[in-house]
DNA sequence: CTCTTGACTGAGG
DNA sequence: GCCTCAGCCAAGA
């Protein structure tokens, strides 16, 4: 078997997967965890395969705390309404409060 | 190997 | 604060 456990793509799910209940992080925190602060585009592109895994991508947005995701779920709200489940307030998808939900795992992991 | 694409980010105007 | 450009890196064709 393979070390898959270390692939760049793995890395971004297990992150992602230990993001606490109710916050939220940047594409480029996770990059930066895993040492690669660049690739922040190559962790919205492992995303594209979280679809359908335990990874809750819809806690996952860029640095602005903007839900730029959305459009890859199957709704055109439900990013947005799964953060408000969690008690994340988001508007017109826009994460509010950003600084209070926001969650490094470079500092918080 | 080369080219394109992308759920990003930072810098400049 | 908003818009545009360029850099970055990995995967797929």
């Amino acid at each position: 078997m393979k070390p898959e456990t270390l692939n760049f793509f793995d890395k971004v799910y297990d992150v992602a997967k230990l993001i606490p209940f109710g916050r939220v992080t940047s594409y480029g925190a996770i990059a930066n965890y895993l040492g690669a602060k660049r690739s922040a585009r190559m962790v919205g592109y492992a995303m594209n395969g979280s679809t359908g895994k335990d990874v809750p991508a819809h806690r996952v947005v860029n640095r602005k705390g903007l839900l730029t995701g959305k459009h890859h779920f199957d709704g055109t709200n439900l990013m947005q309404q799964l953060l408000e489940s969690e008690g994340v307030i988001v508007i017109d998808n826009q994460i509010q409060h950003l600084d209070s939900v926001f969650w490094d795992p470079s500092k918080e992991l």
